[in-house]
DNA sequence: GTCTATGCAAAGCTTTTGCACCACT
DNA sequence: AGTGGTGCAAAAGCTTTGCATAGAC
């Protein structure tokens, strides 16, 4: 099974402490995180923030994760398994998560290409205060 | 008709020349617009970054503006006509826009909403570069 | 006259960049 | 040994806040 560390062997990244530590949070994370949870949820002085932009940028390039946007421009980051393409629902306040296994991106993107447009993606998330937060 | 003047007496919101300004700028785009991209289509000086941001933030509290998040973080403003809501295919690089008068909102957020999150809301866009940006 | 809206200045926050040092391969 | 990654410091970029003044109703 390709577990993160091969993932990054795979995408012919070094292998190194702080990538260990930041895959090892994104795996064991039950919603997606933000530079700063990440930065949080390591031993004091472990890593700095600028690694942990850094390497999400990265890792977002090889697939490894996914950005999401919340509403406010703030991203939050996810792992993301090979051909695993999906949505959420989020919640604005605490980022808990369920998946949307569903998506019309596809058919929107043919849309977009018979429009001329290139190089596309696209963006599904709803986002709303999940029941643990309007409680 | 309704236009924007009307829209602001109808939010009882005081009728300011910042205000005429900016709404008639917004009629005129044929894309949606960043906070500089109006400032710097008003007369130098006749009014401030800060003015704009503020009356976006409130246009948009009374539905008569609609934001856009692009994938960067930043805001788009668009007018938003009562009752027409729809979504886009954006140009990353100059913003040309086409509608997409499709939306799949409702049942997303039913199904947010059975999954005990209120207060929805929700984006589908699609990010390209359009045949003049790529050519 | 009252209360909202504006301008100016300054701060806030997330994210990015530069550069020297470190460490994975 | 060589290249890629990291840390620290500093900057950048967009957006927000505070406060006194101006202007709409």
């Amino acid at each position: 099974m390709s577990n993160g560390i091969d993932r990054l062997r795979e995408a012919k990244l070094r292998v190194t402490q702080p990538r260990r530590q930041l895959l090892e949070e994104l795996e064991s994370a039950d919603r997606p995180l933000s530079a700063e949870d990440l930065l949080s949820k390591m031993a004091s002085g472990s890593l700095d923030l600028v690694t942990i932009y850094r390497n999400m940028t990265v890792f977002a390039e090889h697939g490894i994760v996914q950005v999401i946007q919340l509403e406010s421009g703030k991203q939050l980051f996810e792992l993301h398994a090979v051909g695993d393409h999906h949505h959420h629902i989020i919640c604005r306040e605490c980022h808990a998560t369920v998946r949307l296994d569903l998506c019309f991106g596809g058919e929107l993107e043919k849309l977009a290409k018979s429009q001329g447009y290139s190089d596309l993606n696209h963006t599904i998330e709803v986002f709303g205060v999940c029941s643990q937060c309007s409680a």
